[in-house]
DNA sequence: GTCTATATCGAGATAGAC
DNA sequence: GTCTATCTCGATATAGAC
């Protein structure tokens, strides 16, 4: 809300990065937070004790617990379509502007598996992401609906690369593919490992993403 | 849970009954608001105002909150799961105990494809159960991690369906599979239909429900 | 900028009359 | 069984001292 806020880092010393320092703590925690419990489940009070601030900071550096939320939710989203963007790029490269269906999905896909390696600094990000697509608050279900323009560089690559396709068989498809990169959370894993009796582990996540392009492609070849 | 909520409609009023059709029109109002508002931005109070009773009828007839939410999934998925191994039961009588996959798969997708249909009476309860998969309480994810036991009726066909493959590789596509079914909310139909520009829709369920078992069935082949 | 103390509100649950 | 009125709690947000 105040000018400040948007110029923390970057400045020099003393009672600008003691700002930074303390944002940045509180976004940390919230993320971590709301990804493990969900949003509804976490008061401002537990996101203010993890972060090891007062009670107050919620308010004064992010507005609201809805405008923490969804400010989480903007840079995720940011920094994991600037993945994705990058590598369909470099796939358009590779394949003069028309890259095959496998190698869109996996520009689709890597980026969130990456995220979900067991040591990576985003796996928390991910989770947090896809509760907040079931979970979030009205106006991040409005941007989630409204605002398609990352997914539409994925659709019109994929409608290039299976001309012979109806348009609709192929966005059918791609959201068929998404349902299962969104399904990838915590809980679900543990049911699949409770049925397996063990056999599965999503701990390998190239395994993993192997496993999901292969079966999407096979899908997309149908 | 008492028979007397199994007969609730089709009687001549008296104290008995309208203690049913209380606790019914409190079970449907529930089902619905959780279904459309999710389960943490519907109170008691909305409850019991949409029901047209009083507000301590949720407590009187179900206990908690918490357990009319548990009353609810409890029933529904016993109702959907019951569906479903009929199907699965048939397909085995129709191919001596041992259907190939995509029999398996419409078993298993089916039901809940039907329910999703416009004029389908357990529309709205798909919804809820999808709902209740991710906001559920605490007591409804230990159930859907601890009870797999109608997914391993589904599980062990596909392994005999698919002996060349490994329990692993079954597992995994069964979980992909589960994911695509799981994506099926209102909110991803829309999403989906403003990317499409209006050139998708998920009114017609059986033309939904050939395209998953196609995808997914050239996903299992893969 | 930070913190404590508190205002304010909305929620679930319940007591007790009918 | 049903209803009204109310208890009690936990939450977000904020005022005001430092």
């Amino acid at each position: 809300m105040s000018p400040s806020t948007e110029i923390a880092a970057g400045h020099e010393a003393d009672a600008g990065e003691t700002e930074a320092v303390t944002k940045n703590l509180v976004f940390t925690a919230a993320e971590r937070l709301f990804a493990l419990h969900g949003f509804q489940n976490v008061s401002v009070r537990d996101i203010t004790a993890a972060a090891g601030v007062n009670l107050a900071s919620v308010n004064y550096h992010f507005g609201s617990k809805d405008a923490l939320l969804f400010d989480i939710f903007k840079r995720r989203t940011a920094e994991l379509n600037r993945e994705r963007a990058k590598m369909l790029h470099e796939a358009n490269d590779r394949n003069e502007g028309a890259p095959p269906v496998r190698e869109i999905l996996a520009a689709l896909l890597t980026p969130p598996l990456r995220w979900l390696a067991p040591d990576h600094e985003r796996r928390i990000s991910l989770q947090f992401l896809i509760r907040a697509r079931s979970e979030g608050t009205d106006e991040i279900r409005t941007v989630l609906k409204t605002d398609v323009s990352h997914l539409r560089r994925f659709s019109d690559a994929l409608l290039k690369a299976r001309p012979d396709l109806s348009a609709e068989d192929v966005y059918w498809r791609l959201h068929f593919t998404l349902g299962m990169l969104h399904n990838n959370r915590f809980a679900e894993f543990d049911r699949l490992n409770v049925l397996s009796e063990g056999q599965t582990s999503e701990a390998d996540v190239v395994a993993l993403l192997e496993r999901m392009l292969s079966f999407a492609e096979a899908g997309f070849a149908a």
